[in-house]
Order: C-alpha cells, then sequence, then structure tokens
DNA sequence: ATTATATTGAGAAAGATTCGCATTTGTATC
DNA sequence: GATACAAATGCGAATCTTTCTCAATATAAT
C-alpha cells in the first residue's frame, strides 16, 4: 500500500494522492506533465480534477517524491524520483528522454560554484540531439 | 550602425529590431524576458508591441543574434550572442546569472552523447546555488 | 515616387498554471 | 463507530506567458 509513502512523506493519505502516485510508480514512461497525468487519471476512470493534480504535484516535489524539470517545452515535467540523480539527453525530434549519469561532470560542477563562491543547491544538465532513431528517417 | 547587423542577419533593418537590437548591445544586464525588453521599450518611449517583442526575439533566436535560455522560471530567459558558448550558475535567492565554460565538461558531454549514439546539437547547463552576497545575509 | 511584400500593433486567443470558495474527505476524538 | 475540525478537492474563474489574426504601415526594390 502506497500509504505508507504519503504518511512518511508527510503527506495525508488522500484518494487523489494515492491514485497519483501509484500511477506514477506503475508507469513505464518517467517524464509525464501534469495534463498527462491528468489523462491518464480521466481514462482510468478516477475522477481527479486538474487543479488537484498541479496541487499534488507541486506538493510531491515538495516532499522530495518527484522533480520537477524546464525542458525546453512550455510546460514543466515531472519525474517520480527513485534516488539516484542523473541528468537527461532528450531527443529533438521525436521528444524521447534519456538518462546518464557522469561521476566527471558531478565533480566539475562542483567545484566551479566552489571557485564562484556558491553554496550549491541543484543542478540541471540537459543535453538536446538526435537520437539514434531519429538519424535513419 | 546596427542596421548592418540585422542585415547581415538576413532580417530587414525595421525600426523595432533596431530598438530591441540596440538595447540589447547596450544593456550591462544580459539576461532579459520579453517582459523586461517590452517594459524598457516602453521606458525610452519607443512605441513597440509586446506581440513584437516576442517576434523579434524570436526571429534573432533563428537568427542566431540572441539565445533563449529556460531557467526554473516560468518564461524564457534572452541573451545577446557574443560569440563564445558558456553555462551559466544561478542564485536562488536574488536570481543574479554569472557565467562559465569548463572545457572538461564540454568534453564529457559530447562523449556521453557519442556513447549513446545522439547527434548533439545542443546543451544546456544550469546550477543552481546562493551567491556570496547573499550567504551573508 | 510607386509598388509589392514583409512587418507591426492591438486585441483576441491559446496554453499552462494558480486561485477562490463552497463542498467533501481524512483523521483524531469520544 | 459516530462526531468534529482542519485539510484537501473540484470547479470555474483568474492569471501569466506566449502566439495568432488581421487591418494598417513601413521597407526595399523598381
Amino acid at each position: 500500500m502506497d500509504s505508507k509513502d504519503l504518511k512518511s512523506a508527510g503527506l495525508k493519505a488522500t484518494l487523489p494522492r494515492l491514485k497519483i502516485l501509484t500511477f506514477l510508480q506503475s508507469s513505464p514512461v518517467r517524464h509525464m506533465s501534469a495534463e498527462d497525468v491528468y489523462k491518464a487519471m480521466l481514462e482510468s476512470g478516477e475522477d481527479v480534477g486538474l487543479a488537484t493534480v498541479y496541487r499534488v504535484l507541486t506538493q510531491f516535489e515538495s516532499a522530495g517524491l518527484v522533480t520537477r524539470h524546464h525542458f525546453d517545452e512550455g510546460h514543466s515535467v515531472f519525474e517520480l524520483n527513485l534516488g539516484e540523480h542523473h541528468d537527461h539527453i532528450l531527443c529533438v525530434k521525436c521528444g524521447k528522454v534519456d538518462e546518464f549519469t557522469d561521476q566527471v561532470i558531478e565533480e566539475r560542477q562542483h567545484e566551479i560554484a566552489k571557485k564562484q563562491g556558491y553554496t550549491i543547491t541543484d543542478h540541471a544538465l540537459v543535453i538536446y540531439g538526435v537520437c539514434p532513431d531519429c538519424q535513419n528517417a
């Protein structure tokens, strides 16, 4: 049962929150817009308002359950946190999102922040390109 | 005269474009939203519509005169291109934007793209943190 | 100067997100 | 398990950013 996850995140275990969290955990697609989540709720017959989807996703973000990304699109994209940090490589043709981590880049970023006197809180690295599939089309 | 810049960018030298380009070139602030540019036009008594500001900035982007950034804010930020590529480090408290380049990171990104089979077209790296000034406040 | 075409301004429209508020739900209490 | 109270929800309105429409205007070529 997911209500444990919500409770431990400091959130009341309400039906909309449970439905959304369950959906995020079970979906094979890991990067979704609020609209995507809303549509998925509709399709599963779950009655959750769009405003609630936005509210819940924002609460999940504050609680550390999801991460909000701002790729070069006009809307936010949410991703369930599975522990390990990673960056993204995104196909500009089909929109596919892949992930990667690079220890060298991670370290350099901390050095750069330190050199400039910043206390680093977060970072976002997105590589844009054409994926293998789209190169043959 | 800036009309040369516009002509060589393949753009007709119209008054709004000249005014906006001149403003971008003369402003000490390098990262601005469309709204910022629009307000600046109003303040200098220049009569340029908001829709035109958006259109012109988008054209400038296509022409390679400016770069559009999507930081973790709800709007695009534009920056006049001065030749050299660079990444950004942004203060989450005061919103200040600093720049940096790191050859190691640049190279790693190309390696990562290649390893995943992508043809890299662009990339965006933003480090978020607290700047030196804001740490003492 | 004249013409054909691209550009502009203003407001409407669209897309994403948030807000306000009456109603409902979850949870602690009895 | 019923009750009460705060928190959460749904809906539509409101807001914000950005784009679109189209008549009026400015630009570049003739």
